[in-house]
DNA sequence: TCGCACATGTAACGTGTTACATGATTAG
DNA sequence: CTAATCATGTAACACGTTACATGTGCGA
């Protein structure tokens, strides 16, 4: 899945510019499973409307600069579906977190108690979030995602929470420290 | 983090090839949340030796081809706990299935029932393969590790047994396929 | 006998990130 | 007055994947 086909699936539900695209998949109802940059999004678009997926129409406004806002075609949208109707590949996770922890005999147990409650924290804080954008949303597919979003995390600062001195205790003390 | 750090952090735990570290990343109790292929091992490690964090010692081996078997020096292992004393940064996910999910109503419920089994499937798969490895697995931090994975995709499972039927119905039917 | 597991490695390619350029408005 | 938000875009860079080259032994 690639940045051109997240852009289809955002303009699948309207109009959007290259800087909502942006906004919505690093911090809004999308932002649990994927993530784009600018230079990843304005080259993507530029392909999608010489491909005919997409037309750009130029709002221009005062003060601020002018806005592309992209609205999907027919064609776009059956490039989507079509895009949908293959395979998807597994879902994929990256965890720092869970590299440090494993690593957790090697380091002190200081940080990795700091690296739980920090972690833990961030999901408290994106589970927040969440909330808020279930609120807001009436979109159906989206709140089941959200929803979603909303179970794994709860499990995981659960887990986090239950097994806190568990992985503290695998932790090198000033003692253990010295006695290498 | 990139590749050399996991390099690092799995020669911690003992001597390693290229071929062992690769399949361990991608098959063994981290392809939970690394994954790194050979292109990227094999450099990876030749910059770690010349950088004086890894030794290489050939084995030969007759009929098959000879084993390069990499262990960590004291710089490495200093580096790697450098590396991990830093702030890790957040855990990604990347997932096509949610983003077919997001387009529920641009699709067919066959496709849906389709990418909910089949995710299903794989999800119980990868259980039962994670309760092997425990139980094939004597290391504190990675039986943490892959305790953690197991909750977290039971709760994913559970999941999508419990929502099925809920993002089936947002699909289209041939009739509401054919009524646009 | 077909193909997989073992095992290393490279080159071409794809894809995305980061940092920068530009510049007005608005909230603190 | 400072920082952030709005807004587009590019160039250099980083990083990783894929496909290939090479070759043996073993199990179905």
């Amino acid at each position: 899945m690639n940045v051109s086909t997240l852009c289809l699936a955002l303009l699948s539900f309207g109009e959007a510019s290259g800087y909502d695209i942006r906004k919505a998949s690093t911090e809004g109802n999308f932002s649990y499973f994927v993530d784009a940059s600018y230079g990843a999004i304005y080259p993507a678009l530029d392909r999608l409307e010489s491909d005919g997926l997409v037309t750009r129409r130029i709002e221009v406004q005062d003060g601020k600069p002018s806005r592309h806002v992209y609205a999907i075609t027919d064609k776009g949208r059956e490039a989507l579906v079509s895009q949908l109707m293959e395979p998807v590949s597994a879902d994929k996770m990256k965890s720092e977190f869970l590299l440090l922890t494993l690593c957790a005999e090697h380091l002190p147990r200081q940080r990795l108690e700091q690296a739980l409650d920090q972690r833990t924290a961030e999901i408290d804080a994106l589970l927040e979030d969440l909330e808020s954008k279930s609120s807001n949303c009436d979109h159906p597919p989206s709140q089941w995602v959200i929803k979603f979003a909303t179970v794994m995390n709860r499990t995981k600062r659960d887990y986090l929470k239950a097994n806190r001195d568990k992985l503290i205790a695998l932790g090198k003390t000033k003692q253990s420290a010295a006695a290498e």
